[in-house]
DNA sequence: CTGGGCATGTAACTCGTTACATGATTAG
DNA sequence: CTAATCATGTAACGAGTTACATGCCCAG
């Protein structure tokens, strides 16, 4: 018998943005992938799903905007506050995705030519994670100082990587 | 009109895991867990499931152990194919989905006793992640050097992570 | 004034999670 | 010998992805 204020941690995020502002549908996509996309991925039909069910419950609000079916959305008092309970409550265990490093761990069935040319574009791939980091780093400055942390966050660790592929001995093995 | 052939990443994996040797359900779950569960994460129900399609597609076969009804999986000639395919093709973006950095993202609503509680949490669960890693580096190194090459990853990304965490200005804010 | 692309939203499907069922094993 | 726990599997549900529909706008 789910509380009826129960709610999942993809429409407590959608609370979090609507926390800095109105936003439609769009926006509120635009806004999370330039964000928080690296490292809490949502695609633009689960939005408008909670969107809708969190409009029932009324924790925002929809006012036409008169242009298309487009809606903006607000926060409202009660959804500010199941906000505020949701960041307080303790976060759960990260998920992780990451196909380059699984056939990587199963690259034994691959000749070496392969296995170079995988590790050559992973690499590629994480140089230009850490340009884009850097670009929005001044906008996460400007709009937070946790925003700011989260993309230094993203930062350090693609440095990391980075590293790390420099350091392995791709050429031995 | 999806190939027959096509085949998802969880199931992907698993023929990479049977590829190492014949298991059960039970143990290509546990080996998973530790063996790439920070970067690959997949429930035990998922994995019967893929079992079950994969062995219709002959891509793996099983036979019954005798004992309840657990069954031992082996991959087939089709499926050692199969897998050597998928890990030739280029590996999806990587999905993350870390719930600490969003709701430090939105901290900005909490008071500083709440994020400090946060942070030193998070904190703590890090430091756990590096002893983890460094536990199965040894069993990793014996397994195969690309099976330790993505432990080494993880060190240096949790370390890198340790270090971020020691470097922002969490008392300042 | 028209055809191609983009903004906006929904529907259908696949994947991932949670809850449950049940038989073995072990501790007391 | 019996209750608790663990090993094993399935089923039902919720979340995430992909495919599609439609109307606006701009280039030619």
């Amino acid at each position: 018998m789910a509380d009826d204020s129960d709610i999942n941690a993809t429409a407590a995020s959608v609370l979090g943005f609507l926390g800095i502002g109105p936003m439609t549908g769009w926006d509120l996509n635009d806004f999370a992938q330039i964000s928080v996309g690296n490292f809490w991925s949502m695609t633009r039909s689960q939005i408008y799903r909670e969107l809708r069910t969190l409009e029932e419950k009324g924790l925002v609000e929809g006012e036409d905007t008169g242009f298309r079916d487009q809606r903006r959305f607000s926060l409202t008092d009660t959804g500010r506050a199941r906000l505020r309970e949701w960041l307080r409550e303790p976060p759960g265990p990260e998920i992780n995705r990451n196909p380059f490093l699984v056939k990587l761990f199963f690259s034994g069935e691959l000749p070496p030519r392969e296995v170079a040319r995988l590790v050559a574009s992973a690499r590629q791939l994480h140089e230009e994670h850490v340009a884009r980091y850097e670009e929005v780093l001044p906008m996460a400055e400007e709009l937070s100082p946790f925003a700011a942390a989260t993309a230094r966050y993203g930062i350090a660790v693609e440095k990391a990587i980075l590293a790390w592929f420099d350091e392995e001995p791709w050429r031995r093995a």
